[in-house]
DNA sequence: GCCAACGTTGGC
DNA sequence: GCCAACGTTGGC
């Protein structure tokens, strides 16, 4: 049996929001293009859980929860010439960056918000928090994620 | 719009 | 390898 590990992943929610997922159940996490947040996919395990948050949006914070079930897939659009996320350095040998596929669990009651996790967390218990962090997937210490989980429970 | 906190690129 | 210039994310 695996070890379950809790990660974060941002998502703008004019781009992808949590409803996007519910109604397509499960999504390919494409578009990653920063090494360390495509090492943190890599270490990932399927039934992996992960924690949805909006991004660049107003009040920012968790909204959902989902879980990993697919891993090591080619992310199709750095192939794309007309895709943003084209790679021109990137070989179909030997594919410079993968993604996940992620599937619906839940739409929290209420938003989470990054203002109540930063009076809750210091920027080392909880990276997200961290002025200045960029990047869009990280993992959540285990005993913080079941913390977050329990109050999203009770709203 | 501002800016913090990086990551990337390229000259040397 | 160093570092300046530039680009990006994303909160505020």
């Amino acid at each position: 049996m695996t070890e379950i590990n809790y990660w974060l992943m941002k998502s703008e929610p004019d781009v992808y929001s949590i409803k996007d997922l519910r109604n397509e159940v499960n999504t390919l996490w494409d578009g990653i293009r920063n090494y360390q947040a495509r090492n943190f996919m890599r270490s990932m395990n399927i039934g992996d859980k992960a924690f949805f948050y909006h991004s660049n949006t107003k009040p920012p914070g968790i909204v959902g929860l989902m879980e990993i079930i697919e891993k090591n897939l080619i992310d199709p659009f750095q192939f794309d010439e007309n895709s943003k996320y084209f790679d021109p350095n990137s070989n179909k040998n030997n594919p410079r960056w993968d993604c996940v596929r992620t599937k619906y669990i839940c739409e929290f009651k209420n938003i989470l918000t990054l203002k109540e996790l930063s009076e809750t967390y210091t920027a080392e218990e909880l990276t997200l928090v961290r002025k200045g962090n960029r990047l869009s997937i990280m993992p959540i210490n285990k005993n913080i994620a079941k913390e977050l989980l329990s109050k999203l429970e009770k709203f």
